[in-house]
DNA sequence: TGTTAGTTAGCACGTCTTGTTGATTAGCAG
DNA sequence: CTGCTAATCAACAAGACGTGCTAACTAACA
């Protein structure tokens, strides 16, 4: 994701408005690595910016995934994740506590063979799934 | 997934009964390569014997689910689709037409980086997006 | 044949996300 | 500085997906 800095700069050229608001989570998902939902974003901003509405949370990630500033992930775990990590990268999540992490695959492009003639791969999403050092801690 | 008769066998070792309904849905899902949702399945069921309800098929999915013999896959499109594939197995997806198919890669396990020590990998779900060659050929 | 699980209809809830409306605020161009 | 217009907010709603519950009926299986 780009600096807030420069993300108001491409808001300023896209005719969009700078609010407060906006600034507020561009700051908040700045290196962010914790992979938060609209809902968790909307409880750190209200801290900081008491009256802040959830729909404006929701509105500003979108607008920022639109702008493929930050990646939308859906990991089937109910609410969509934002990460404003854009390479291109893959996730490692627990299935006990949830945590998501950011991990990178060096052997992609993947080959595959099935009934799939013609078929043109745009992206490849991976998750790995399983337990992470901490849980593995705790349940020992 | 195994056969509807072998399903019977099985339902009955687990102390279920073997009704008419569930016996249809084995028979839709034996060898279904389309992903249905419960939805879907519901729908050519329906057809068949009118009367089965959404909530039946529902439940005999997460008892097949349960049971191992079907896929629950989650693309994040909405509903979750079944797949009677349970073969170490993975999807590619068309995004003009939603189109999934089943494909094998060879390459797993697969390597990576990040900031994960100690994390173990129980399982690795592969998506792969793009075109299928209908879609590419009707856009032509 | 009888017990008990399964099925059905109907209604409800919960979660996540988006739509709408109407009033207020404030960004930004001129 | 002013005015246009977008943005925000609150409040309410809805839609999609899936599940929980009840009550009544049916049918599988011992």
């Amino acid at each position: 994701m780009k600096t807030p800095d420069e993300l108001v700069a491409r808001f300023r050229e896209q005719g969009y408005k700078v609010t407060p608001q906006r600034q507020l989570i561009f700051r908040l998902l700045n290196g962010n690595t914790a992979h938060p939902t609209a809902e968790t974003l909307y409880e750190v901003a209200a801290q900081q910016m008491p009256g802040i509405s959830l729909r404006t949370v929701y509105q500003t990630l979108s607008e920022l995934s639109a702008m493929g500033e930050v990646q939308h992930i859906d990991l089937g775990s109910g609410a969509v994740r934002f990460d404003p990590n854009i390479d291109d990268h893959h996730h490692v999540v627990c299935s006990t506590c949830g945590v998501v992490h950011d991990v990178y695959v060096n052997q992609t492009p993947l080959q595959f063979e099935g009934d799939v003639e013609g078929f043109a791969v745009h992206s490849t999403r991976i998750v790995f799934s399983g337990e992470c050092a901490q849980c593995a801690h705790l349940s020992a």
